[in-house]
DNA sequence: TCACGGAATC
């Protein structure tokens, strides 16, 4: 067994294979690949197996990597650990874990690092009962008592899956950690939208006398503006400036940039970014998805340009971010020069999103037959465009032909969603479709299995009060099987605002006022449909009615 | 060979 042997030529083989290896230099690597073959060696030993493995995974040719080693009559572990790293450094987790499972299928014994890496696969495709599995097999092994790394992996794993209890019962169960456990955890729950429990996390971090590294710091802006926390986050960005973290990182720079976004204030993210050389896709993308997230949408398309100027390139997400600006603006011909844009491109191949934004956009700006022709060019005909479609058609009050493009739908096997019958019962309380309305609302659930939620209901008791057969309407809303009826007004009164409703708007606010007197956001949602439809003294007659049963509240509770 | 980080569609 001459494999156990280590022979002059092999030592020979395994520096220039590194050679290769450092230099990137696949061709010369191939070529001494050749050459050990032609020796007719009927076993290389481990450490060259491993030497050309790795020489395959620096070139960048993992699939190479991959097929040398499994046509090895005997593999290592150092190997398969080389190979399931690469696989998810380009991406390709269900390979990694394919390896992971073949690996322990030949009876090759995992070690700290193959588990580490099959945890960061199951992290990345969020395959969390996979990562059960492992975390079971780690335990048996007991290994978490000798790899930090490990340990940190295994939160990680938890956290991006959202089992968020599960990473922090690890975690604390954990002999070991530090500021990259506690990082993974706080990570996870701003990643999950919980920033009081990630602010929380970090808050046990510091008491354990761990300080913050850049990235937990990008954790905390996240959840500083998941819950709008301005003055927190504005401590953060100090103790961020005192460190000097923000030099050269722009992972940081776009998360301080976020945050300042997140929580409204769009002058401060603008300041920073402006200021900053290194401001860069990540940063814009966010500026302009703040501008049009306050409905400033002009300034958006200027925010838009101006990157543009900088030699900065949009990506996907910042063209939906400015299709959705010019929606809501009407600007039709600056959508048009965007689908311009993204057509050369050719983004439209692979992103349906993006494909869907732009139906969106020239539905928006009342252009249907732009919207249809956009739509038609689209790849590939997926739920989302049709839905965006129908949602068109009815929101232009074209409403038969929001039930034709359901049925064409139907006739190319797409399967409605949720969103679908919303749009579908909308079309329907539009064109005073009462019985179709029901008959849609029974199909829901009977043919596509869809429980009907708030805004379906909401629908229908729009659909039934349009009809002016309100006293169905209300006693629809009583068979509701809700504890929340006041969430069903609400939804309603919000449809109202959308399509400028005045009419229904008033007769579901008088209604929802007469179950619960106090409800203060009714007023709001009031209001806001005078505001919509530009009837600004009602408005302020119904802020004064406010007032009134405010001060009348108060006398109450004395 | 291994652990924590950025924007999003109805």
């Amino acid at each position: 067994m001459n494999r156990h042997l280590l022979r002059a030529e092999d030592t020979e083989f395994v520096g220039l294979l590194r050679a290769c290896s450092r230099a990137k230099d696949l061709r010369a690597g191939v070529r001494l690949h050749a050459e050990l073959l032609k020796e007719g060696i009927p076993e290389i030993s481990f450490l060259v197996q491993d030497a050309l493995v790795q020489m395959y995974v620096k070139c960048g040719a993992v699939l190479k990597a991959y097929e040398l080693l499994v046509g090895l009559r005997v593999k290592n572990t150092t190997s398969w650990n080389n190979v399931i790293a690469a696989f998810i450094g380009c991406g390709q987790c269900p390979e990694a874990l394919d390896c992971f499972d073949q690996l322990k299928r030949q009876g090759v014994p995992a070690n700290s690092v193959t588990f580490s890496c099959a945890l960061k696969a199951c992290a990345r495709i969020r395959a969390v009962s996979k990562g059960e599995q492992i975390h079971d097999e780690i335990a048996i092994q007991g290994l978490l008592g000798c790899s930090i790394i490990l340990g940190a992996a295994l939160v990680d794993m938890y956290a991006k899956c959202g089992s968020l209890i599960m990473a922090e019962q690890v975690l604390k169960s954990l002999p070991n950690r530090n500021v990259i456990t506690w990082t993974a955890l706080v990570s996870g729950f701003a990643l999950h939208g919980h920033g009081h429990d990630a602010l929380r996390c970090f808050e046990l971090m510091l008491h354990e006398g761990l300080s913050p590294d850049a990235v937990t710091f990008v954790g905390v802006l996240k959840a500083c503006g998941n819950i709008k926390a301005a003055a927190k986050g504005e401590r953060f960005h100090d103790e961020i400036i005192r460190k000097g973290l923000l030099r050269g990182n722009n992972v940081l720079l776009a998360a301080l940039i976020d945050m300042y976004v997140k929580c409204g204030c769009l002058m401060k993210a603008w300041d920073i970014l402006e200021e900053n050389p290194d401001s860069d896709v990540f940063c814009w993308t966010s500026l302009i998805e703040g501008y049009v997230e306050q409905g400033l949408s002009e300034e958006a398309l200027e925010c838009f340009k101006l990157m543009k100027q900088k030699g900065v390139s949009p990506t996907t997400v910042t063209f939906a971010s400015v299709l959705k600006a010019c929606g809501s603006i009407g600007a039709v011909e600056s959508g048009e020069q965007i689908h311009e844009e993204i057509s050369r491109q050719g983004l439209l191949l692979d992103d349906f999103v993006l494909g869907s934004a732009l139906v969106d956009m020239y539905v928006k700006c009342g252009a249907l037959l732009k919207a249809k022709k956009a739509r038609d060019q689209l790849p590939v005909h997926d739920l989302v465009s049709w839905t965006t479609l129908i949602a068109g058609y009815a929101q232009q009050g074209q409403n038969q032909e929001a039930l034709n493009c359901f049925k064409q739908m139907e006739h190319f096997d797409v399967s409605p969603n949720e969103v679908t019958f919303t749009c579908i019962l909308n079309a329907c309380s539009h064109s005073g479709l009462v019985e179709e309305g029901e008959m849609y609302f029974t199909l829901m659930y009977t043919n596509y299995g869809i429980k009907p939620v708030l805004e379906h209901y909401a629908c229908m008791v729009d659909l039934y009060g349009r009809a002016g057969l309100f006293n169905l309407a209300i006693s629809f809303v009583s068979k509701i099987p809700f504890d929340d009826y006041m969430a069903v007004w609400r939804s309603v009164l919000k449809a109202c605002e959308k399509r400028k409703d005045v009419t229904i708007g008033r007769w579901a606010f008088e209604h929802a006022l007469q179950i619960h007197n106090g409800d203060a956001a009714l007023y709001d949602l009031m209001s806001n449909i005078y505001r919509s439809a530009g009837m600004q003294e009602n408005m302020e007659s119904i802020e004064a009615v406010r007032a009134e049963s405010k001060s009348w509240e108060k006398m109450v509770s004395f």
